[in-house]
Order: C-alpha cells, then structure tokens, then sequence
DNA sequence: TTTGCAAGTAAGTGATTACTCACATAGGTA
DNA sequence: TACCTATGTGAGTAATCACTTACTTGCAAA
C-alpha cells in the first residue's frame, strides 16, 4: 500500500461520507487526493470497486471494535460501551463510520453485503445475548430496536454540540437503566 | 396543474425516493412520465426546484396527516396513532413520505428547510407534550428519541414483510406501555 | 548493465448530465 | 378573423461523468 493509494482512500472516504457516493466524482477524488484520476482506476478498477473496498476495511475496523465486547460478561457494561464508543465515534472518527452507517443510501447491493457481513450478525448476538441476560421479554425486538437506534445517532448526533450529545446518550441508558 | 405536470411531479417523486436524488436524472423522469425532457424545466425551472416543490407538497401532506392529532388529548392515542400511521404509510404511501424521510441524504439543505418547517415543530410539540401529560421524567429528550426511532422506522421496515412490521410497531407501543 | 514490472500520469474516449432554444400547437379573447 | 398566451416538443448546448490508453518513471532482481 503505497502513500498515494491511502491518499485516494482516505480521500473516498471522507468525500463519500460526506457528499454521499453518487455526488462524488472520481475526477474530485483525485484532486483532492493529489494523484492524476487514472490511478484510481488502476489501483481500483472502478468507483465501484473503490466504494467496496472502504467497505471492507470498515468491516475491519468494526470487527476490532467489537472485540472486546465479545468477552465482556456484563450485559449492562455491554450496552454502555457500545452507546460509549457510538459518542467517541461521532467525536473522533466520524466519516469512517457515517459511511457504514449510510451506506444504505449510497449503494444498496454493497449495503446489503455489509449488513449481513459476519460483524454485523456477531454484534447482533452479542447484543441480543445481553438482552437476553437482562430478562428482557423480547431479546429479539430489542436487539432491533437497539440497532435502529445506534444507526440513527449517526445521523442525529453529529449536528449538535458535545453537551447535547452527551446528555441524550445518557438519557438513552438511563432508559436501559444503565 | 395540467396531466402532464401531474405526472412529472409522480414521476419524480417515485425515483427520486427509490433512486435518490442525483441519480436519478431529469431524461429518465421525461421518459419515465411520458413528456420531453424540456416540459421539466418550463414548469418548474430547475431539477433543484422540482425536488424543492415534491418537498413542500410534502409539507402540505403532513400538515393534513398531523391535523387530527392537534385536537386530540389523550396523550397515549396520540403516540399510538403516530406509530399506526407510520404502518399505514410503510404500507400504502411509501414512495411520499420516503423522499422526506431520506432527503437528508439526498439534498442536505433542502432537508435543513423541510426539518426546520412549522409542521416539524408543531409534530415535535405535540409529542413533547404528550410526554409531559404521561408524567415523563425529560420529555425533550424523549421526544427526541420518539422522533429519531420514526424515522429509522421508514429505513428498515420496508425491507420486512407485514406481519413482521406489525410486530415490531406493537413491540414499540409495549415499550410506552400503549 | 540490462531487463522487467509496478507505480504513476496526461490526454484522451463515448456516454450522459442538466439545461436551452427555436419552433409547433392548441384554446380563448378582441 | 386575427392575435395572444400557455403548453408542449425535439434537437441542440457545454460540462461533466466513469473509464481507457499510450506513455513515463523508479526501483529491484538477474
């Protein structure tokens, strides 16, 4: 992986998480990654294949993510850091994950490769697994629910100040009773 | 508003909620509503303004959907009736409501005028004030939460069949003991 | 030293984009 | 009848799109 290849990712990246897949432009790409456009394609293949491969090394990231969660034996401490690391995230390293999280409005096919990627099932059961600790009634709406939640923070949160952040995750647990 | 303006705006309305925006273009909607491409643009001068007109007509749609709601005064018929209607638009309007649901992702500052709209506030009114009738310890924060699960709702019931998404909005009703 | 190959570029390709413009057609009014 | 305006069209426009091609450059092995 030469400098100029990160260049173009992280570039993708930060470009398609935030002016959305189809508003970015390979030509824009390459500008504002400082490569000439053809070596996009030659390390690519294609815009699409470009998209593809941030969607992996996101898997990647999130599968790091998790790992620690997958010893956890506190549902409680489980749900706490996930809401935990969901406030880092929009803090620190927003575009990385807003791409995951939208991608459902990018591109719909390589969405649903990610959504049903072996992370995405494991966080499910980790998650479910808590509930089901907890005696919650239904572990499965739950999870669900809990799901739907964490990917809409991502699209709520970054617009509001770190006050406003911090108190409505905590108004979250504290529905959780966390 | 002749026949043909009529089926421009359907048109549009249809691939821009199911396409998005900028990837849908303006000869596909001249095709697609059986006019020339040229009639989109003496009518509504731009495929910016379309997109802005399919909003405020959007607008007005959920100025009528909510007006039931403002009469009424138990708090609890209140939230059921919002989650029920959600159902019913998931079901039978999809194509409308999905466009508005998912404009920040698709025109970011046309969504800052739509979220921003008297019947935005006046929903998140009504809600809050739900909340505070029901004796809810922070019913801004809840409110907030009510108003983001909605949301997420339109992205990913869609995908389920009916008797799933039924359930899951009773599951959601039991969450608020309603 | 020579060879070979990956990394990188500049200048293209045809297709498609949003949008314009000259013109045709109809229906109502003077 | 003659004229006007709104509705509608088809063939354009320049710009931009994703992508290709012919061509260097630098570096490491033979």
């Amino acid at each position: 992986m030469t400098e100029k290849q990160e260049n173009i990712l992280n570039t993708a990246l930060k470009l398609f998480a935030t002016k959305g897949y189809t508003n970015t432009s390979t030509s824009l790409i390459a500008r504002e990654a400082g490569v000439s456009e053809g070596l996009i394609f030659r390390h690519f293949g294609s815009k699409d294949k470009l998209l593809d491969e941030l969607v992996n090394l996101g898997i990647c990231d999130m599968e790091k993510a998790i790992a620690p969660l997958i010893e956890e034996v506190d549902p409680n401490k489980i749900l706490s850091d996930i809401l935990d690391f969901i406030l880092h995230v929009v803090r620190n390293d927003l575009e990385k994950w807003q791409l995951q999280m939208t991608l459902k409005y990018q591109s719909p096919e390589i969405a649903k490769k990610y959504h049903s990627s072996k992370v995405i099932m494991q966080m499910n059961e980790i998650i479910e697994n808590a509930f089901r600790k907890l005696n919650y009634p239904n572990p499965k709406a739950e999870t669900k629910l809990f799901m739907l939640i964490i990917g809409a923070l991502f699209t709520i949160l970054p617009n509001e100040d770190e006050i406003d952040q911090e108190s409505f995750i905590n108004f979250i647990k504290s529905k959780y009773n966390i």
